[in-house]
DNA sequence: CTATTTACATACATCCGTGATTGTATAAAC
DNA sequence: GTTTATACAATCACGGATGTATGTAAATAG
């Protein structure tokens, strides 16, 4: 049984992708062999190396598919009334994605942990141009509740901006170093919320 | 010239440590092999099999050097005045450390953004006892400040200094991806300031 | 119905890193 | 001054991963 219809070989690229993403998790990209992943996705070598030329470009593979998410999900509305509200629930949102997307948060918990950003993957660590988005869309949030009033006095919008970055950033790390059970993913909530609370005037 | 006195193969090993350290960082972990640090150190790897086990050993030996100059100076003294201020001194001792002390930067670079969490240093990721300790100094600290109605009203200090500690986390990361003339680095100080500011009441 | 391409499996050559072993000149112990 | 332990250097044997080349059966195009 060779030469699959079109469909089911593009499932068993799929297959390698999501076998790719078990064993990046489980050996680290580095120690992870193209035997394993091929193994863990039921074929040979041969069928990855049909679909991606090498465990690099399986590797962007994969990462590509955990932008989605976040560009879906985390927007910010510019007509919104309350734009710390808003803040608030991209930053929720965050979260969400990595509770009920499990191909999503190993993903990050790959790119977070079992990772090295070396040579060909040096240039993921720069901030990517998602981040730098989120980063301005954060900003004009900030600023548009100080044109509201609603930012507490003294606050420049842009350094506000680059403080919840840097807290979202402290967040996912610590939120995926922390276990399931651990009281730190049930405090992530209130800690969100405490954070733009601090921030309201 | 071969067996050398004691002092004189104590300096080869602290060689070997430091060639090691730039190798991680510029190879990672994984694709570092002991051939490129024996030479890097000017020895072969004859050298150093006889002062480490293996690379594992190794990269242990030098992560432990880097935690000494953090237990030294970034510290809460119980008997301040004024918690906050503190707090916001040791938050900037954290990036002194990093600005003038490049070996420790260097580690902890390597810890953050050249190593997989996989097997023999998956321990790492969960809080190790000098982080703990630093969330309770964190804690103690902010709990002080409360006593001394210090801290903004309806703070939970234990909250809080959870915030604090995530915050620390993502500027870590993020000042060390930031080049270092990038504006995010002499931004660092006023982040820390607006940080602890905005829970000042 | 034939030709060609596809989607893999299998087999092969090569290199690279490791750990262990052995060699050796000198420092230190007695 | 002899012996022994030290601090490496040099060599070896081995496995393991990679990339490529080849084989092949079925799907698709014509």
């Amino acid at each position: 049984m060779v030469r699959k219809t079109k469909e089911e070989a593009e499932l068993t690229r799929r297959h390698i992708l999501d076998a790719a993403r078990r064993v990046f998790l489980e050996c680290g990209v580095a120690r992870t062999t193209l035997e394993r992943v091929a193994a863990a996705a039921g074929v040979t070598r041969g069928a990855v190396y049909w679909h991606f030329r090498n465990k690099t470009d399986l590797f962007f593979a994969m990462r590509e598919q955990a932008t989605l998410p976040f560009v879906d999900r985390v927007v910010f509305d510019e007509g919104e009334a309350d734009p710390l509200q808003g803040i608030e629930r991209a930053l929720r949102e965050i979260i969400h994605i990595m509770e009920d997307q499990p191909e999503t948060r190993e993903t990050i918990e790959i790119l977070s942990f079992k990772c090295e950003y070396v040579e060909e993957f040096s240039g993921l660590r720069l901030r990517t141009e998602g981040q730098l988005e989120f980063l301005a869309g954060l900003t004009a949030a900030y600023q548009r509740a100080a044109a509201k009033g609603l930012l507490r006095a003294g606050l420049d919008p842009a350094i506000v901006a680059q403080d919840t970055f840097v807290f979202v950033g402290g967040l996912i790390k610590h939120w995926l170093s922390s276990e399931p059970d651990e009281c730190f993913r049930a405090g992530a909530s209130a800690l969100i919320r405490t954070h733009v609370a601090l921030r309201r005037a």
